[in-house]
DNA sequence: GCCGTTTTCGGCCCGACTGTTTTCAGTCG
């Protein structure tokens, strides 16, 4: 509602800065790890960095009464198809108004009619040009204006790279943005590259095989639309002021305000050409110069999200994020025994390639019949076969762990039972049904079962797909937290569930947690990357990942729940 | 609309590109 206040207040024109109060408001809501409602009910929404006065007593009505009276005031007489038409890229706010109020403009329709006619041409500080980046950017509004995944945006990214890399000549080169940050969807793919012969690399890089469209192309920046209709923005800086372009780049934006902001009170100005104290350029090369001239340590790009890392560093208790090397092994895997595609032993030699010394096979149990679930012999003849693998695979401290992802069935109940249970290493329970019917009751009686380590998937949403279950997250925590059992981060690309937000939250609360990739052939192993830019986005720490453990401490670490129950 | 402790009023990050202008407004990131 936040948002779409400040859609509609900028459209009317209102002063910057109050719209900018209202998206920051509306983003530190969605960033928040508590329930809203328990700290309205504390009393404590004002201490919400970004929530005063004003936006606490918006909060406090809502919840009270269902409405919110400067919402209804704001949208009032506002269509939302006019609204929405501010998301068309060249359409913004001012000519928006313009075309509604000359030409009563109210939806798509209307906006295509009065651009085939001419009459948005005619109109003041209009013209042809304008207008023809309009219906750009409406072609592409309608064909996707939906955030890609980071598992589709992120090999795209290496392609444009390489093939920049073999056009021309460049130097250091890098993602930048929500791509480099890791974040679960991009808008639009940035790269930035270090060159001092600007000219060409941006003329290059409109020209590479994989651009399909050039939508702008200067001296310094370039963006298309790529292969997939996927926007890809290139800025080229000279040497002294990559790390400059890179801080600023790589963002978020509210992370550079509040920087900026710090350098501001210092005297010391940040754009992207690097910090300068009146005309002096003090430093630029490389991005450590920025963070360290202006006086905060430097973290991780997957924490530059302004949630508190600003902060953190001031007060030296930034966290050490854990790190592929880290890792020892993933927790999810399944095989040829059900739906996966790959032998016990192919995905052993491949973990092996990886430098893993474990993997849990876990394929899917008896009822998940549309994924061919393993029946009880099946699941036992599977554990026979894992003894053979791992006699062959023990010379190089490597072994498969035994598992199953038990289904959580819709009555509540566990699809093996205990005996069956019992004779595995690991046994991760998932919902795959029923996901409006008592899920919170469902996860939390699993977790009491002594034999299941892992909830697999807890929120089950499918990242622009599926909502996810009806589940009361902070009470699955709670009962992982008494019950000791882990959580899942899944870490294929289209579920990274539990999310980031969910996974500090779970870590504040002492909770471990196990990436496991949801791998259904070798190649989707290398999906722990996901797995693990969810984790560092959480602030998760070595001692926080279940994965950062040799398999026989791992093991003693799972028994021990039975042992304390 | 938010925020601060030298300020409860007056700030609020900074620049590139485009197109319509002939000095700048609008849009974007």
């Amino acid at each position: 509602m936040f948002d779409r206040i400040a859609d509609v207040l900028e459209f009317k024109g209102e002063l910057q800065f109050r719209v900018l109060a209202y998206r920051k408001a509306s983003r530190v809501l969605q960033d928040l790890r508590d329930d809203i409602e328990t700290i309205w009910k504390e009393g404590k929404l004002e201490d919400i960095p970004g929530i005063g006065e004003g936006m606490a007593k918006k909060i406090d009505e809502y919840l009270s009464t269902g409405k919110m009276t400067k919402y209804e005031e704001v949208t009032k007489g506002i269509p939302s198809s006019l609204i929405d038409l501010l998301n068309i890229q060249s359409l913004g706010p001012k000519t928006l108004a313009l075309a509604y109020e000359k030409l009563r403009v109210k939806n798509l329709e209307d906006l295509k009619r009065v651009i085939a006619d001419g009459s948005l041409a005619k109109l003041p500080r209009m013209g042809d040009k304008k207008v023809q980046s309009i219906s750009k950017g409406i072609e592409l509004f309608v064909a996707s204006h939906e955030r890609m995944s980071l598992g589709i945006a992120l090999p795209l990214a290496e392609r444009v790279i390489e093939e920049l890399k073999k056009a021309v000549k460049v130097g250091r080169i890098s993602t930048a943005g929500s791509l480099r940050r890791l974040k679960e969807t991009i808008g639009d793919i940035d790269i930035l590259c270090e060159g001092t012969d600007t000219t060409k690399i941006i003329e290059k890089f409109t020209q590479l095989p994989v651009v399909e469209r050039v939508l702008a192309s200067g001296g310094t920046k370039a963006s298309v639309i790529a292969d997939g209709g996927i926007q890809v923005d290139l800025r080229v800086v000279e040497p002294a002021s990559y790390g400059a372009a890179l801080q600023y780049f790589t963002g978020n934006k509210d992370h550079n305000v509040k920087l900026r902001g710090i350098a501001k009170d210092k005297g010391l100005k940040i754009n992207e050409y690097g910090v300068f104290k009146g005309e002096k350029r003090l430093g630029g090369k490389d991005e450590e110069d920025i963070y360290k001239i202006v006086g905060v340590p430097i973290m991780e790009p997957e924490l530059r999200e302004d949630r508190g890392e600003i902060e953190a560093a001031l007060a030296g208790t930034l966290p050490k994020l854990v790190t592929r090397s880290d890792i020892e092994g993933d927790f999810h895997v399944h095989s040829i025994y059900s739906d996966g595609s790959d032998s016990l032993e192919t995905l052993a030699e491949k973990a092996v390639s990886l430098g893993y010394s474990f993997i849990a096979i876990c394929d899917h149990s008896k009822s998940a019949n549309y994924a061919g679930g393993l029946s009880e012999t099946t699941l036992l003849k599977q554990i026979a076969e894992i003894k053979k693998v791992n006699a062959r695979f023990k010379g190089e401290g490597f072994r498969l762990l035994a598992g199953s992802e038990v289904d959580i069935k819709a009555d509540g109940t566990l699809d093996f039972s205990d005996d069956i249970l019992k004779k595995l290493d690991v046994v991760i329970a998932s919902i795959h049904s029923g996901f409006k019917q008592r899920v919170t009751e469902r996860m939390t009686t699993a977790m009491k079962n002594p034999y299941v380590h892992i909830i697999g998937h807890p929120t089950g949403r499918l990242i622009s797909r599926r909502e996810g279950y009806e589940v009361d997250l902070g009470k699955v925590m709670e009962a992982a937290g008494d019950t000791r059992t882990a959580l899942e981060i899944n870490g294929f690309f289209d579920r990274l569930d539990l999310t980031d937000i969910a996974s500090r939250k779970a870590k504040e609360l002492g909770i471990t947690m196990a990436i496991g990739t949801d791998s259904h052939n070798t190649a989707h192993l290398e999906f722990m990357k996901f797995g693990l830019a969810v984790a560092r986005r959480g602030w998760l720490e070595k001692k926080d990942l279940l994965n950062t453990r040799k398999p026989e401490a791992i093991l003693k670490w799972l028994k021990a729940k039975k042992a304390a129950s």
